[in-house]
Order: C-alpha cells, then sequence, then structure tokens
DNA sequence: TTGAAAGCGCTAACAA
DNA sequence: TTGTTAGCGCTTTCAA
C-alpha cells in the first residue's frame, strides 16, 4: 500500500529518499556532470520507485532556454494542416524538443490575439505558423520580432525565413497537361485563398495566359466538399467546360460526384485535377490525377529552418519544395478529341 | 527601429516601466485584489507598450494549479483523432485551459515513457487519452493514478472513467440493416484493434449469432486505402460474398475501389458498409453507407468529465454516445434478389 | 491599497 | 565528486 502520496514527487523527495543532495539528482537527470556509480544508482532506484517526472515548468523557469516549439494553425484535421504538423512534431521531437499546437480560427483580432498570447505565455523557444489561411497570417503579424519565428507557405512571401511549397510551378505543370491534352482552356475552382491570390491560382492563370488561352472567371468554393458538389452539378451544364482544375482534392472529389450525379462522366465528359494527393485520392472512383504535396517534408524543413536559427547557424531565407503531377484517371482528352 | 530588447520583457520591467511594485502588476494580472484605478492604467499602458506576455511556466510554478491539460493520442491527423482532439481543445479552451497534445506511436517501452513523461513533465492539471489503438491503451497504463485522467474509446471498459462510442450497438444495427436487405450473412474488414476485440467486431460477431447465421472468419487491414482495395480485389473473385462491413471509411472506400477494379459493382454484386462517417463519405462515388460517430461530441464529453473531477464534483463512469447508421448507396440488396 | 519577503521545482556557479 | 547558495518569473502571504 504505498498510497495516495498526495501530491506528485519532487526532486527533493528523490534527494531525500536517496539519501542525497539536491542538485546530485538534478546532475544525474541531465548528465551535466559526473556522479559516482553508487549515487547515481540510489537516484535512480529512488527516481524509479516515486515515479518522479521532472516539472518542466521549473526546469524551463531555471534553464532559460526553454525546450517547447509553439505552433500556431488554422486547423488541426484538414490533411494537409495535419501533415505540416506532423513533419514538425517528428524534427522537434528527434531534437528533443516538445511542440505545442494552437490554432487560430477567425481573424478577429481578439481570436488572434488569444491564440498568440496563448502561445508566447508558455515560454517558448521559437515558432512555426502555418500561412495556409487568413487567420495564420494574421497571427503571424502579431508575433512580435523577437521571437524565433519560420512560416510555412504556399508562396514566397517577404517576412520571416519559410519553407514554401511552390504551388504556382505545379499549378502551371497542371494547366500545361491538360492543354496538351487538347482542352481549349481549363477552368479554376479554387478554396478560400489565405490572401490575395495564392500560388495555385496564379501558376494556372500565368499558364493560360503564357498559352494564349482564355482565362475563365475563378469560381469560389469552400473548405467542405459539398461546396465541389454543388459546383460539379451547375458545371455539367455547361458543355464547354471540359477541364477542371480544382484548388484541393475534397473539392474535387466533391465536384466529381456532382458531375456523376447528373449523368455526365469524368473524364469522358469533364476532366478534373484536384491537389494535395489526399490519402484517398488514388482510391477515389475515378482515381484522382493530382498534384503531390509533401507536406510532412514541408513541416520538416519548417523546423530545421528554426532549429538553425535558435542555434544561431545562417539559415535560407526560403526552403523551396516542388510538388509533383501526379496522373491517375480523373483526367483525358475533351470529348471533342474522342469523337 | 525598436530592435532586439535582447530577451522577452518581464513582470519586473513591466513595474519598473509603470513606477510600481511587482506585485502591483501581478494584482492587475491575476485580478486578485484590488488596485487602484491610477496605478492599474499605468500598468495596462505599460504592459501594451512592452508587449508583455506572463510566463506560463514561471506561473505554474508558484502558483501551483497549472492551466494545461495534457492529450495523448496515437495519432493526429486521422479523421477521428483529429475531430475528438478538436472536440477536447473546444471545451477545454472555453474554460481556460490550454491544451497540448502528445503522440504515442507505438507500444514499445522506451516510446510509451517518453511520451509519459513529456505529457507529466508540463506540470499538467489532468489528461484525456484517447484508446483507440494498442499505444493508447499502452499509455494510460502508464499514467499515475494521482494525476485525473479520462479515456476515450470505442468500448466500455473498467478503469479510469470514460467517454464511449457504443460501437457495438452501432455494429449490429448495420449487420440488422444488411440482412433485412437479404443477405445471407455479413463479411468483416477490421481496421488493427485496440484491443482483443474492438466494438464493431464484437457487435457483428453478436447479431450474426443472434440472427443464427454463419459467422464468416474475420479479415484483417491496415490503416491504409491500400489493403482495403487488395481486400477488395480478392474478395471480388468471391461469389458467395455479397455484404461485407468495413471497420471504417477509409478501407471501405479502398475496398469499393479494388471490387470495381475487377469489373464488379458496388452495390450491384456486392454491399460494402463503413464506418465513421468520414467527411468525404457521402461524396464517394458510390456515396457510401456508413456510421456516423459524432467524435467530436465525444472529446467534449470527455472534457466535461475531466472538468468535473478537476472540481472535485462527481461524475459518471460513463458517457456513452450512440453512433447513427447512415444509409447512402454503397449498399443494396444481394444479387440473388434482383435477378 | 501597497510593498517587502518568501517560495514554487529546478539548474548552475561556486566551494569544499 | 559532492553540497551550499543563488536565482529563473511569478504569486502569495504578511505588514504597513
Amino acid at each position: 500500500m504505498t498510497l495516495h502520496s498526495s501530491r506528485a514527487p519532487v526532486i527533493a523527495d528523490v534527494a531525500r529518499a536517496a539519501g542525497v543532495s539536491v542538485p546530485t539528482v538534478s546532475r544525474v537527470l541531465t548528465g551535466a556532470a559526473r556522479v559516482s556509480d553508487e549515487k547515481r544508482a540510489k537516484v535512480l532506484k529512488a527516481i524509479d520507485e516515486l515515479g518522479f517526472v521532472p516539472s518542466a515548468a521549473a526546469r524551463t523557469l531555471s534553464w532559460g532556454r526553454p525546450q517547447l516549439i509553439g505552433v500556431i494553425a488554422g486547423n488541426t484535421s484538414r490533411y494537409g494542416y495535419a501533415e505540416t504538423v506532423r513533419g514538425i512534431e517528428e524534427g522537434a521531437r528527434s531534437a528533443g524538443f516538445t511542440v505545442t499546437i494552437t490554432v487560430v480560427e477567425s481573424t478577429e483580432d481578439e481570436e488572434v490575439g488569444r491564440a498568440v498570447s496563448s502561445v508566447l505565455g508558455q515560454s517558448i523557444a521559437g515558432m512555426v505558423v502555418l500561412k495556409f489561411d487568413p487567420p495564420g497570417v494574421a497571427a503571424l503579424r502579431r508575433i512580435p520580432a523577437s521571437i524565433p519565428t519560420v512560416s510555412v507557405s504556399g508562396v514566397r512571401e517577404p517576412g520571416v525565413p519559410q519553407a514554401v511549397l511552390n504551388e504556382s510551378a505545379a499549378a502551371r505543370e497542371v494547366v500545361g497537361y491538360l492543354l496538351d491534352l487538347g482542352h481549349q482552356t481549363v477552368h479554376h475552382v479554387r478554396v478560400p485563398p489565405s490572401r490575395k491570390e495564392d500560388g495555385r491560382t496564379t501558376g494556372w492563370r500565368r499558364a493560360l495566359v503564357e498559352r494564349g488561352r482564355a482565362v475563365p472567371p475563378i469560381i469560389d468554393a469552400t473548405w467542405q466538399p459539398e461546396s465541389g458538389r454543388q459546383i460539379g452539378l451547375a458545371l455539367a451544364e455547361r458543355p464547354e467546360v471540359t477541364a477542371v482544375f480544382c484548388g484541393n482534392d475534397e473539392i474535387a472529389m466533391g465536384m466529381i460526384r456532382g458531375i456523376c450525379e447528373t449523368g455526365r462522366s469524368v473524364p469522358g465528359d469533364v476532366s478534373v485535377v484536384g491537389f494535395d494527393d489526399h490519402p484517398l485520392a488514388g482510391y477515389y472512383n475515378p482515381p484522382l490525377t493530382t498534384v503531390r504535396q509533401d507536406f510532412c517534408e514541408l513541416g520538416g524543413r519548417a523546423y530545421r529552418m528554426l532549429e538553425a536559427m535558435l542555434q544561431g547557424r545562417p539559415t535560407n531565407k526560403y526552403s523551396s519544395i516542388k510538388p509533383a503531377l501526379i496522373r491517375r484517371e480523373s483526367a483525358g482528352a475533351p470529348p471533342a478529341f474522342r469523337a
């Protein structure tokens, strides 16, 4: 019956149980100095018996250097976000850092302020902010310059160092691919942009202009697959629409579903291309042609840039990843080419 | 050019700038005692100008009661996990708690120990552990009884209070539905179970036994949709398989894809039912018949149970949610009934 | 209403 | 190799 020690054991309890001084316990904990084998063994035994876990708060306070990395994101469950965070977390963990994630849900001043202070209050070593959406962008603006910060984004921008996905180059590749297949032009359905214009949209427009094609009006979707479905339902009525480039895979899947509901087929009547390479993209009916973005690697790079800053090593302003076109079955030649 | 203040402002800086003592600043920060309007205004002004944010580490240390809730999960990006965490986070946030998430990736002693100490080290008020998989179960076992803890699970089990999804009842409903449609029996593909047998599997087996049907051997899948596809490819060869109940929606979608690749149809030849109601389930081709689990509400309940424990209020041992069957188009009558 | 002083759990600098 | 002392930033007695 060891019974409720009522409060969690602290280092002094360990010292007492082991018959040594507090700093000696600290030394075996940190490995900062040599301790005789005999005492070390006693300490280890006491730690084990008491179930002692050092308080990170106290450690941070005394140590000066916090071992915590703060992440601010607009979302935690959407695929790209979750993977990016995983990449950051894995890098940080292997370096002994813990990661704390805070979500910022809107661009309202109060909400952004809450999120930022909640992270800053945790005595963090540095921050990574996901600039995938307006709340993320707003949060980044509120972070004091004194905090080592790295951002993650789909487009290069001035400011703090950033790990970036070259969305624009990928979008151009998509458009080129579709045009080469014989489509006259490519329509674009975008998800809510993080700023005036996302890289995906820019790349799409440029590619069209370069090839001298008409640039159709942009169609706006929300983050929900249902909005993709609604747009698909509407687009299926317009025979001149033969190719659609969607802002992400969820929208693309919703859209294909909408198109199919009208009795038209993908890619027979309309080619649809997504973005992200969602884990389910290859298993959709039909399998989705899309752009693979390595979010996990993106997060990993962001972490490594931050690590360099923390250690005072020089770091590049940008670390860029080029997404890759994945050709599956949702895009093909336009109907005119088949007839 | 405000330039590097070199270090973040601390409470003493604020006190100096405002011309008051440190405890006075603390009082306006916590609202614990009355401060004259004049001094309060000065303090607020200084806080604002300096961009001061109180250190949570110091606060925790001196305050005793931490405002942090620890969450341990086997995963952060899979749908059900992410939603559950969101539910916990929303509840906690509205009560002024911050949430810190730690992932346990395996059941290896070392890994589990790392995760548990990393959470415990943060001086947390309480914990929520997601017992959806073996790593989560292992982690729960290592948490000292002195820490207020709630678990989240798909099946009732003795131990700490838990928020539970009544998977077993839902699975029975699925099987009943399929049998009523005319199928002779229902095959079951399960995802890696969190314990000997998950609620989904138990419910499936019981329903079959109760109705006097044959209980086919369980088929094991991994978490990847690809494993669903492989199984679909194989099952499509067996004409006696007319109905399949899958452990989750990702597997169900992969399986439908596999079945379709062989030229057989869903639900024409085989009915497939998923589990979870993944956000994409309704947009798959065909839309997936599945079971909706309200993970976010589950997380919210877990938080509320924990809150009750922290406040010393009595709490139920279980808080149970009944998932609901969502009838869409991937399940129908068996081929024999149509011919 | 305010300030001085003590203490939260830990690590680091200093002696022994 | 060890223990003593001081101090991290904050809150909380306790006096004034």
